[in-house]
DNA sequence: ACAAGGATCCTCT
DNA sequence: GAGGATCCTTGTT
């Protein structure tokens, strides 16, 4: 069953830790959301801070498609539009767990095998065979890249979010980061922490 | 038209 | 833990 285009129209965090668990789907890939980020209207990392560009016009637009960005001229990231058209903002899917097409991944991983071969947002990109040219690409739809409703975790951690030196103070010391507790397939662990009660009860009262 | 730097990954040591 | 790869987007001349 694929997600509904009003899964992703709800607030960044909620929908940010809402993923963990769901599934992304392309041909033969099949993936489990088991790390993202969330990246918020009023947010200095937020690739919309400094207004619509070419490059972030898609955050700008309706909910539940893709944002692919090219980082260091590498990697393909691949985000998802959330919130209402005008509340520019996405969630970034850092890292995720095989189910299905392990051949077609490893294969265009290098190879590799165990949690390197998806534990990093360039690497997501790389097992899903993305580039930029599947942003606005909607990920509700049938056909292509789809997301479906997959396992909730039983427990989740938090933390910062990586790589965003550049971002202010604020912004770059709050817990957008979410995880799935007890998964080998998350990265950079060490900076995570469990997710405290009453941030729990604040999810579920949000869902 | 130009320069700077990046939501990373890999390969070393 | 450090450094290079690699090229697009952005803001500035």
């Amino acid at each position: 069953m694929r997600l509904r285009q009003s899964f992703f129209a709800r607030d960044t965090l909620v929908v940010a830790r809402a993923l963990l668990g769901q599934e992304l789907r392309h041909g033969p890939v099949r993936l489990r959301i088991t790390e993202t980020e969330a990246y918020t209207a009023d947010d200095s990392a937020c690739h919309a801070h400094r207004g619509r560009t070419k490059r972030s016009a898609v955050m700008f637009g309706p909910p539940g498609r893709a944002y692919v960005y090219l980082c260091y001229g590498i990697h393909q990231m691949l985000n998802i539009v959330t919130e209402p058209a005008e509340r520019a903002a996405a969630v970034l899917v850092r890292a995720c767990e095989p189910l299905a097409g392990l051949d077609l991944v490893r294969e265009r991983r290098g190879g590799k095998a165990g949690p390197v071969l998806l534990t990093g947002p360039g690497k997501v990109g790389a097992a899903l065979a993305l580039d930029t040219s599947w942003t606005g690409h909607p990920l509700y739809a049938a056909g292509g890249l789809e997301a479906h409703v997959g396992d909730a975790p039983a427990a989740i951690l938090r933390g910062p979010r990586v790589g965003i030196d550049y971002a202010e103070p604020a912004d770059r010391d709050a817990p957008w980061r979410f995880a799935i507790a007890g998964s080998r397939w998350v990265s950079q662990r060490a900076s995570l922490r469990p997710e405290t009660e009453a941030e729990t009860r604040a999810a579920q009262a949000a869902l």
